[in-house]
DNA sequence: CAAGATTGAACCGTCAATCTTG
DNA sequence: CAAGATTGACGGTTCAATCTTG
């Protein structure tokens, strides 16, 4: 046990306690919904829709393992071992980057964005039915603002969503463009 | 794979989907930066925190298995293995409720509650730190409201925190009173 | 040698089956 | 038999060590 820095402590107050509370609330409950809602639904983990849902929307359905795991918030390992599973399944294949092949080049296969496909509505409507059909007035964009500044005071140099993909001002439609 | 259900797809407004996606990062990196804090500050995962935290503020530093459950968010198996850990550190005891031997109590143990009182204020300046000092205006009580909504819509019957452990109004003192 | 990625073992959570008490 | 809790096997994540390419 490394003992406490030497900082004097600074306890929250009320008000920030009780935010808190209901913060911590929102960590537990919200990622077990989405876990068992996709379960259920497709019998994939979250991680694996994110997996799939960033491929999906990517050039030529297909990215570095690395910048994957930044785009799914993840260490290298945790997606090799999905990725790996995956690619048993059919929905994913790997390749070296031909001139680069420093790069593992993961791809999206058919297969993969029409499971997708088959996922995304009804997962969107899960979201929007767990959080944005209980939000009112201007709930969203400050929800929005408090996201991100506590993304940024995690990470000064933060970048969420990461750069390059992001697809926000084009028409929805049918095919899976708002996986979540 | 279960095919969609048959509501049209209700896709998210761009608005909505920027706070989603906002969301999403919050979801996977405060956690995640929780995590880290408390496994180099002290060793433990936020659960096991999260575990004799609520012992430590009830009556007696006690609570069946059941309730701790409820408290941390976790199902009765999850608890059971973490607490049999957590027992051979010497942190916790269980033992039937004499009288009704149906509940099982679980006990901090003042080797417990030191470990925690060590823990505690360093963890509490890191939720500070990565949080609160992030917050400006009424964002504390936004976010609570925003929280406490999406919580609601969860489980309409929601209780949380649940009842009879709120610690609101009391005074902050040097006492692991508020570790998160 | 550094960056990108993978490997395998240990650890933890989940799930279904089981045990115990009232 | 239902409620509270535990058990053990399985599957996924983590961590440190390793492999490969530029």
């Amino acid at each position: 046990v490394v003992p406490a820095d030497d900082e004097p402590p600074r306890w929250l107050t009320p008000a920030e306690e009780q935010s808190w509370v209901s913060l911590v609330g929102l960590l537990l409950k919200l990622p077990a919904a989405l876990e068992t809602d996709l379960r259920r639904r497709a019998g994939i983990s979250y991680f694996e829709y994110l997996v799939i849902s960033a491929l999906s929307e990517s050039e030529g359905r297909s990215l570095s393992m690395g910048h994957l795991a930044t785009l799914a918030g993840s260490t290298p390992s945790r997606l090799t071992h999905t990725v790996e599973r995956m690619e048993a399944r059919g929905w994913i294949t790997r390749r070296r980057t031909p001139g680069n092949a420093r790069f593992t080049l993961a791809h999206l296969t058919d297969e993969g964005f029409a499971f997708l496909a088959e996922t995304a509505p009804g997962h969107v409507a899960t979201v929007r039915r767990l959080v944005f059909d209980a939000l009112q007035g201007d709930d969203v964009e400050r929800l929005e603002l408090i996201a991100q500044r506590i993304l940024t005071q995690l990470d000064p140099h933060h970048d969420w969503p990461p750069r390059g993909t992001r697809h926000g001002s084009r028409d929805p439609g049918p095919t899976p463009d708002q996986p979540g």
